[in-house]
DNA sequence: AACGACAACTTGTATATACAAGTTTTATTT
DNA sequence: AAATAAAACTTGTATATACAAGTTGTCGTT
């Protein structure tokens, strides 16, 4: 009955869940943090640990004498801001095809940013997904990690799934921050089939750079959009 | 020797301060969580939260076994998740030019967003700028105030203020958060002669609906951007 | 000199408790 | 019936304590 996860991130990923499930919805009051206590079975300062996390991410927000309400699906946790593409466009819609199963290389490059010995030394899971908003193709990927520690990662199949998801749940890795630069450009060759646009269509790029909470664990990404009919969109 | 703020805040506040002026450097470890407690005679927890705020913004790093890293200062909290473009770029290279100074108007849309009945009926403040970085036209926005108890705006010269910086010494107003959708798109007639590009150009399109601490000030903004040779970057 | 065990650090998790401060509901008074 | 007061909630802050887990340096042995 016990797992490596501490008790408050058990307890924030149930009522994450239960946010982006629909068991709670926006405007809903979660129970009280007494409430939640008795139902976890663990003291307050470990239910608030775990609600602080929900505040930060944008699931809740807490009010004094009132408590704590449901802000909705993580619009605030989109793309532009944190991790993956999944959690920004809702599960619902989004289709996962995998260009590139999870293999290993070594590093050309890494996008706009550079890398550490350590890294190169390392080697590099490499990955190519695209991926479909109501049927349509609107995302293109492609993801470095460093091969450090991560084992059976390239035999893991997470055609739908997060790959934060799985690296939260399986790895106890998780995002801590990072940056990206974003720019307008155009489509290219590869794009332009993978998208089915004009060679001239406008196209979203993310660099992004992305450090976990495993000491020197850098995800590198790398994220064309086409955003002639989804923008991205993001609250800060 | 009693503030309002919180004991944690205090000393969250000092860090950050010190972290800022240089006190503690990039790459220098923080006193320990027990050293911190002895200096600001308060206990471990409360260190704590304010450690896990600094580790949130990203002021700091911690490690287990070893201590609290010095991240350094935040680069530029930019355009993509706060604010304006002034702070996104550095005030040093931005040279802003009105091109339709602040000006009464009656609402036509507000770019990609819905508007509240009390908005329409207090008409909207429109201005346009182009503004310029080492000398090259690379921002284009529109941004449009409801005309809600801001008296003399439209006489207020800000060629090259920020405009949240007058918006919040003169008026005490504050931006809390929004929301905003990215997109690529081509540049059309009037950003083409703006940004001296072709009419194939790809460039960056931000529509913001930023909310102020002021109860139904809500303002809105559409960011037109040059991303050829400057990407927008920003950390999160 | 090199290795290994251990002690002395560090942060991470969790409990138990207390009171302050804000909100809502209920009961009381006018 | 309406205004007021009190009670019963809610979250916010803070302390004191304990042990787990990771890192670093030291000492002793080989």
């Amino acid at each position: 009955m016990d797992s490596a996860l501490p008790q408050y991130k058990k307890v924030y990923e149930i009522l994450r869940k239960h946010i982006l499930e629909g068991v709670y919805n926006e405007g809903d009051l979660l129970p009280s943090e007494n409430e939640l206590c008795a139902i976890h079975k663990v003291t307050r300062p470990t239910i608030r640990k775990a609600l602080d996390r929900l505040v930060n991410e944008g699931y809740i927000k807490k009010q004094q004498g009132k408590g704590s309400i449901v802000a909705g699906k993580p619009k605030g946790v989109g793309i532009l801001s944190l991790t993956g593409t999944t959690s920004a466009v809702g599960q619902e819609n989004l289709i996962t095809k995998i260009i590139i199963k999870p293999e290993l290389r070594q590093w050309d490059h890494a996008f706009s940013f550079t890398l550490s010995e350590r890294e190169i030394e390392a080697g590099c899971i490499y990955l190519e997904r695209l991926r479909f908003v109501d049927g349509k193709p609107v995302f293109f990927d492609t993801t470095m990690i460093p091969n450090l520690n991560l084992p059976r990662f390239t035999s893991i199949k997470f055609e739908n799934k997060s790959l934060f998801d799985i690296l939260r749940t399986k790895y106890q890795v998780e995002v801590i921050g990072g940056e990206q630069k974003i720019l307008a450009t155009t489509g290219g060759e590869k794009l332009q089939k993978l998208f089915n646009v004009d060679a001239a269509h406008p196209v979203l790029q993310l660099d992004r750079k992305i450090e976990t909470s495993r000491i020197g664990l850098t995800i590198y990404s790398q994220v064309f959009c086409n955003t002639a009919k989804y923008a991205l969109y993001g609250t800060f």
